[in-house]
DNA sequence: TTGCAGCATAACATTAGGTCATGGACACCC
DNA sequence: GGGTGTCCATGACCTAATGTTATGCTGCAA
């Protein structure tokens, strides 16, 4: 039958990508872990990964299973966590989930910001999709959650953050870097890296082109504003993504500026209906609100 | 330590409220649940039950831990349903390629109907030209192709499906139109719509042609099959194109003919040397090979 | 008091989960 | 192209966690 150990195992071998580097991750050995991967795929009855030359690849089946496990696996350390809590009486645990765009750079920096006054508290940040963010909070595995918005969710409540504007962002050495502003127009003909076509904030960036009849050409297609970013750093081309990951690329080869029409990303905080916030949760809310509020500004 | 035994015996507990019942819960003996939970309470260093008369009572400290254990058992409920559905082939995502002319209407729909069996698999579905969909499956963006044949590609397997009969094309108020299948000879001097000089199809077509020493007027040449139906269509002239685009068109000022000599194309379904087919893929294309040629003999 | 339900403890058995040793298949590198 | 190293699978074996049976303690109800 399915356990957790071999969950863990699973875990280990998807992200290290071979089976003695997840024994070595799991401080077991190699053996071992072969063995629990054989034991999880007769419990699945699904094959998982097979041998390709030396070393192993995963199926289909098992991407498709690994992004559940990402989404709904509570591992043993996070038991032992809430008992130590309970242990030492802490002032309490603040879990958050977030969006890529903040928990790479903006979040982090807040938080460490928010702990300097709060010894005795911990925060435990993770980052994922908005959707599996949407998840977490729903299963109660985070207090608060930041994704993008709209979110429409049966026991989750959303509230919408202050609206942040977009910025254009070039190669520090383009002509366009030159500009103390960006517009459509600037963009005619240049290598556009465009977001997945899911996501609401094309969609806004692409009516604006369109309203002013500007046509690009579309060189690359990414969901991730970092992969955007980190191409607009080699070169690749230019593209418009929300200023928390753009900011962390600045001085990294990339020029950031302002665009024009203003184009707003909505950011919205993901709480449990079923129950309240913790006092803590609330002032962290109430902090970090501000925040970004200060961040718009100084951006706009 | 903790461990994952535990934490099980500790849920049955809270469960039914006795060591004793636990234990019948989990089909252990009493004293196994006993234990275990003595050295539960040891390794977190909580004291989680106490003795009330004969029986137990949870601490409040059990109250607070038994949230997060229950989350914890959720998640992995939620992984083993995502295991069967994985294994029954009703999970998934698959990324398929195809050329247009099977792109735009009749993988589609067959599309729709595999997935009404299937709720919670995703089906990714591009449309581009054969060679690049044989991109996408080289580096790996789509797990199935369609494209022409034959192929050639170091690291793309392919396999030819059914072949299937191309077919006349005429307006529908056309004099050929009454005939009920049409040869070479009957497009003597009709204004013909060839395709691309570059498609195996044209050379196999004009080669029927040659064979039976027809002359037709050239007209338009396209590359694409679309353009030349809906040139059929608006009264142009005439054409052989493949069957699947030509049925879109039917009953849109197009009547479609058998033509003989039978030319048949072909079609391959193209897939990564790399990394084999998902079971989904395999039951895909299972399905799919048995539409086409079910096509081909209604076509035929 | 007696009987019983519920739990703890002790001594012993079993097996899950681990290690070590080894071998095969492939990649890599002269 | 043949040695060499990496990676994984398999089998023998070991250990401690998990389970067993036997038994004793406690409080409750008849």
């Amino acid at each position: 039958m399915l356990n957790p150990r071999q969950i863990e195992a699973f875990r280990a071998v998807m992200l290290t990508g071979g089976i003695t580097a997840a024994a070595e991750l799991l401080n077991i050995s190699q053996p071992a872990v072969s063995r629990l991967i054989s034991d999880l795929q007769y419990a699945l009855k699904l094959t998982l990964f097979e041998r390709r030359g030396s070393r192993i690849a995963p199926t289909s089946e098992a991407l498709s299973l690994y992004q559940e496990v990402e989404r709904s696996f509570v591992g043993l350390e996070r038991i032992e966590q809430a008992a130590r809590d309970l242990q030492e009486r802490r002032a309490g645990i603040l879990r958050i989930g977030a969006m890529p765009a903040l928990a790479i750079g903006f979040l982090p920096r807040f938080v460490a910001q928010f702990l300097e006054q709060r010894p005795r508290v911990d925060v435990s940040l993770w980052g994922s999709s908005s959707t599996v963010v949407l998840d977490w909070v729903a299963a109660g595995q985070c207090e608060l959650g930041f994704g993008q918005s709209p979110v429409e969710h049966g026991t989750v409540l959303s509230e919408k953050l202050p609206p942040v504007p977009v910025v254009a962002i070039v190669p520090s050495g383009h002509p366009l870097a030159a500009r103390s502003r960006l517009t459509p127009q600037d963009f005619a003909g240049e290598a556009f890296i465009s977001l997945g076509p899911s996501t609401l904030l094309r969609y806004r960036i692409d009516a604006a082109f369109a309203d002013h009849g500007v046509n690009r050409t579309m060189r690359v297609e990414t969901q991730l504003t970092m992969i955007a970013c980190a191409m607009v750093a080699s070169g690749a081309g230019v593209s418009i993504v929300d200023p928390f990951t753009a900011e962390e690329y600045a001085g990294r080869g990339v020029a950031i500026r302002p665009f024009e029409p203003r184009v707003h990303i909505e950011m919205a905080v993901l709480q449990s209906a079923q129950r309240s916030l913790s006092t803590l949760a609330q002032d962290f809310l109430g902090e970090f609100r501000s925040a970004v509020a200060a961040f718009g500004r100084r951006e706009g």
